[in-house]
RNA sequence: GCGCGAUUAGCUCAGCGGUAGAGCGCUUGCUUCACACGCAAGAAGUCACAGGUUCGAACCCUGUAUCGCGCACCA
């Protein structure tokens, strides 16, 4: 390879290596590969979607995962996929059509809309999978899924029949969660509760049988007044018993006489409010509960977008639900009955699409009683499916201990359509005569007009992605990394599928991401603004500069406060290894076999291989307990610290003269560039792979190179003791404010014989003018006592004496510190029976090092005068 | 109300029983022949608070406070 240039530049390289893969299959996996397997699916992002930080962090540690795998011998499968996510799409589709065509989906009918929709997603759905291999993600695209793919979509319909069958799936007239925007019934756990403030009305109502007599009401709903069916209390209640079986005048709607019960029942807490409760059961979950107690006749007033209709009387109909609020409010002040409103806090369900109030409503739906809950909760508890962090077991199971039907059916077109059909005449007639099954029955039998919930289809996605082959290969998948946020919606119930359809659990392990947010602690959010678009990151810092940046922030479990600066640091140390690798190329070429264990090696090259034996450890240990931020830190520590500050600047004296270790060094820089790019790729793959083919490491992709085994180097404390020496002697240097690129001379008294074989690298890295060894203190020299020996630098013209006995003062008094420190703690008796033998040791050795460093200080004092 | 997390240097965080750490930022010096996306030196912290356990606590236990997240309630 040509020289490298001066600084990496990742968009010149990405693109080219990333089809270079591709070309080469890399990423295809092979389910009859003899080789271990390793897979995981993807957590589908919506067609309609775009990169978010977000999908970066999660398919990064994917990839990250994935790649590992490939270079520890596994077969991978990393299943990619999108969903079709019923509402959002059919959303953007419908949107689409009234902007360009004025136009909703009524007009085109159903056929022609779901065209429609079908267009648009094969001209702009899956965006986002463009931008996942721009991230570098290592997909098996040949095997590309999507949840409405016609096999998919049969295996879909056929649970549903199933389940059916099994009479797990039923139809019911309920409560459940209405999206008044959506127009569609939602599961609880699309419904997101907010804190709103509000207010609390009070208004009295007439004793009908006691004229004069009041009750005061609260609430916060007074536009649903007109749907009230009675009002009730607490049979213990002692305020109110005697007045049950009495009747009220209902206010509104103003000018139709209707009287309603006053009942009693157990629901009402009297400390809430005032003790007296407006019943409406149409619209309110634990009213409609205590309307069928009560035998009470259900009003709807609303239409299915939250409008009021003709039943809430002239007055109201047409209205939108919050002007209908306002003027209930109004009309009770007019009429005298308005009591008060106070202001009140309280949470308000809100449509996690759609962003508004969801409103209870009775309709008829399809319910699915979860399959295997109790197999699923113990998968977990006895960790057959381990939990990172495992605090989420504890999230989990509470949900499924307390788990509620699922409503299945949406009023949507967009989807997979219910499998069940109906007699023409008599569509959604009666339940005893239904057909479930997915073909047409024939002639005068009209499907359900609604689809399945989104997550129906997504449940099934880590088995049903998989042809046989695949299965038996791939089957249970290794790992799941996913947000917290969807430990119900989809986690939970892919344990409960899987379960019930393979008779396995989908997944051995699940890690879960923590969730991005800004500087300020917010989540990204599109209208705040605060959502940085990672391809501008990607072409500003490239792909790995944005992955490593993310990642060594992102702790296990942790939220990750995102700052633009940490995928700058990314960037730097992609090229700050980059720059590492063009020195060496300068000496010549490389040799991809080096083995320094076949050489004489420096003191300081030793210790580096002793490190990086411990740093693959370390990253092993680290992929084990997934903890990549710890991986990321211990592989960026290693070569910026270790590699580049030390080893680099020692071996640059090696090769300034004709040093015998020259040898030893190129060996010891080449085995660990090797594994250093190895160790990285998994984070970094673009730099890693241009520079393992630059360099001439490989004409293969590094990715099938293996995985680096720690050694048995010996480490050697007196590398560090000579870069803590230097390190000081700098210090001394700094504090006379002597510029660093003035060459002195400098001399030291060596603590060993070994200190003066390391002379050329000593000077090299003081940037002396000479150093020189001598027996004895020099006269008129600063002095700086360290491990291997006492430094000396020449006051005279330079230094004035008085300073550097203040100076030496100064640091007389903070070792005096340190050992009044030691010192009292040795001195506790009890310390000194109770603590372990080396820890009291290990103290001693302490003391006895800092009263050398005394004596020293001492020393050179009385030398000056 | 119940549960879970967080609280360590100006900022972002690591450390989770034995001398308080990193990166950034800051100060100072350096066009040192890989890198200014860099090098070197430095300043900077009663580890939220109060008790307890221990020879010894940032770390373990018990409370408290503040922030955040779930679940429940939500007239």
């Amino acid at each position: 390879m040509s020289e490298l240039q001066k600084a990496y530049e990742p968009q010149a390289v990405e693109e080219k290596w990333y089809s270079w893969w591709i070309e080469r299959g890399h990423f295809t996996a092979d389910p009859s590969s003899p080789k271990p397997a390793y897979s995981i699916v993807i957590p589908p992002p919506n067609v309609t979607g775009v990169l978010t930080l977000g999908h970066v962090l999660n398919n990064t540690l994917q990839d990250i995962l994935a790649r590992r795998a490939r270079q520890t011998g596994h077969e991978v499968l990393w299943l990619p996929g999108t969903d079709h996510a019923g509402i959002a799409t059919q959303t953007v589709v419908e949107r689409k059509l009234r902007k360009e065509e004025k136009k909703t989906r009524h007009d085109l009918g159903r056929d022609e809309f779901l065209k429609r929709v079908w267009e648009w997603k094969e001209k702009h759905g899956g965006i986002i999978i463009n931008q996942l291999k721009k991230l570098g993600c290592s997909c098996d695209w040949t095997r590309e899924r999507f949840t409405m793919d016609e096999a998919y979509a049969r295996k879909v319909q056929e649970v549903f029949v199933d389940l059916h069958a099994k009479g797990m799936i039923y139809r019911g007239k309920r409560m459940v969660n209405w999206c008044p925007v959506s127009l569609t019934a939602l599961s609880d756990e699309e419904v997101i509760p907010k804190n709103q403030r509000g207010f609390f009305y009070h208004y009295k109502v007439e004793v009908v049988e006691k004229p004069g007599t009041f009750l005061e009401i609260a609430t916060t709903r007074p536009e649903t007044i007109m749907a009230d069916a009675a009002v009730a209390v607490n049979p213990k209640d002692p305020r109110y018993t005697s007045l049950i079986g009495l009747h009220v005048r209902r206010p509104l709607p103003t000018g139709v006489e209707a009287l309603l019960p006053i009942i009693g029942d157990e629901a009402v807490d009297f400390e809430f409010g005032t003790g007296v409760l407006k019943v409406t059961p149409a619209h309110d979950k634990t009213d409609y509960e205590i309307g069928l107690r009560h035998d009470l006749p259900v009003v709807d007033i609303f239409n299915p977008d939250a409008t009021l209709n003709d039943l809430a009387g002239d007055e109201f109909a047409g209205l939108d639900r919050f002007e209908a609020r306002t003027k209930a409010v109004d009309k009770l002040r007019e009429i005298g009955l308005l009591v008060k409103e106070e202001p009140h806090e309280n949470n308000v369900g809100f449509s996690e699409r759609a962003d508004v109030p969801i409103e209870p409503r009775l309709s008829e739906q399809w319910f699915l009683k979860y399959p295997k809950t109790a197999e699923a909760r113990d998968a977990v508890r006895n960790h057959l499916i381990r939990f990172f962090p495992d605090r989420w077991e504890k999230v989990y199971d509470h949900w499924l201990e307390n788990i509620q039907d699922w409503c299945i059916s949406r009023q949507l077109w967009w989807g997979h359509r219910i499998p069940v059909w109906y007699p023409t005449e008599n569509a959604k007639g009666e339940m005893g005569n239904v057909k479930c099954q997915i073909e047409s029955p024939g002639d005068g039998w009209t499907q359900d007009s609604d689809v399945l919930d989104t997550w129906f289809s997504s449940w099934l996605w880590a088995h049903e992605t998989m042809e046989p082959a695949a299965l038996a290969k791939f089957f249970p998948t290794s790992v799941l990394v996913t947000g917290p946020d969807i430990i119900f919606f989809w986690v939970a119930r892919m344990i409960m599928a899987s379960l019930e359809y393979t008779g396995q659990v989908p997944f051995k392990d699940v890690y879960f991401t923590g969730i991005i947010r800004d500087k300020q602690g917010r989540k990204m959010s599109k209208s705040l603004g605060n959502s940085p678009d990672p391809l501008d990151l990607i072409a500003k810092y490239g792909a790995d500069g944005i992955r490593f940046g993310l990642l060594r922030i992102a702790p296990q479990g942790q939220d990750i406060k995102f700052d633009e600066q940490q995928i700058v640091e990314g960037r730097n140390f992609c090229n700050k290894l980059w720059n590492a690798c063009r020195f060496r190329q300068m000496q010549g070429p490389l040799n991809a076999n080096a083995d320094p264990s076949q050489h004489e090696l420096s003191l300081f090259a030793s210790d580096l291989l002793a490190r990086l034996d411990a740093t693959i450890r370390r990253v092993n240990e680290g992929y084990e307990a997934y903890r990549f931020s710890d991986i990321a830190q211990a592989l960026y520590d290693f070569v910026w610290g270790d590699f580049c500050d030390r080893f680099i600047e020692v071996a640059k004296s090696d090769f300034a003269t004709d040093s015998p270790r020259r040898a030893g060094t190129l060996a010891t820089l080449d085995y660990t560039i090797k594994r250093i790019l190895q160790l990285l790729h998994p984070y970094a793959p673009f730099i890693t792979e241009e520079l393992w083919n630059g360099l001439g490491l490989g004409t293969e992709s590094l990715m099938h190179s293996g995985w680096p085994v720690a050694s048995s180097f010996q480490a050697d404390p007196r590398s560090e003791a000579v870069f803590v020496a230097v390190s000081q002697a700098r210090n001394l240097r700094s504090t006379y404010g002597i510029p660093v690129n003035k060459r002195l001379p400098w001399q030291l008294t060596p603590a060993a014989d070994w200190v003066k074989n390391e002379a050329p690298v000593l000077s090299n890295l003081l940037h002396s003018e000479s150093l020189t060894f001598c027996e004895t203190a020099p006269q008129g020299h600063a002095a700086c006592p360290t491990h291997i020996g006492t430094i000396y630098l020449p006051l005279e013209g330079i230094i004035d004496p008085a300073t550097e006995k203040k100076r030496l003062n100064g640091e007389i008094t903070k070792v005096e510190a340190e050992i009044e420190k030691v010192a009292r703690k040795l001195a506790s008796e009890t310390f000194v029976q109770n603590a372990p033998a080396d820890v009291v040791a290990e103290h001693r050795q302490r003391q006895q090092d800092w009263l050398n460093r005394l004596a020293e200080l001492q020393r050179a004092q009385s030398g000056l005068a």
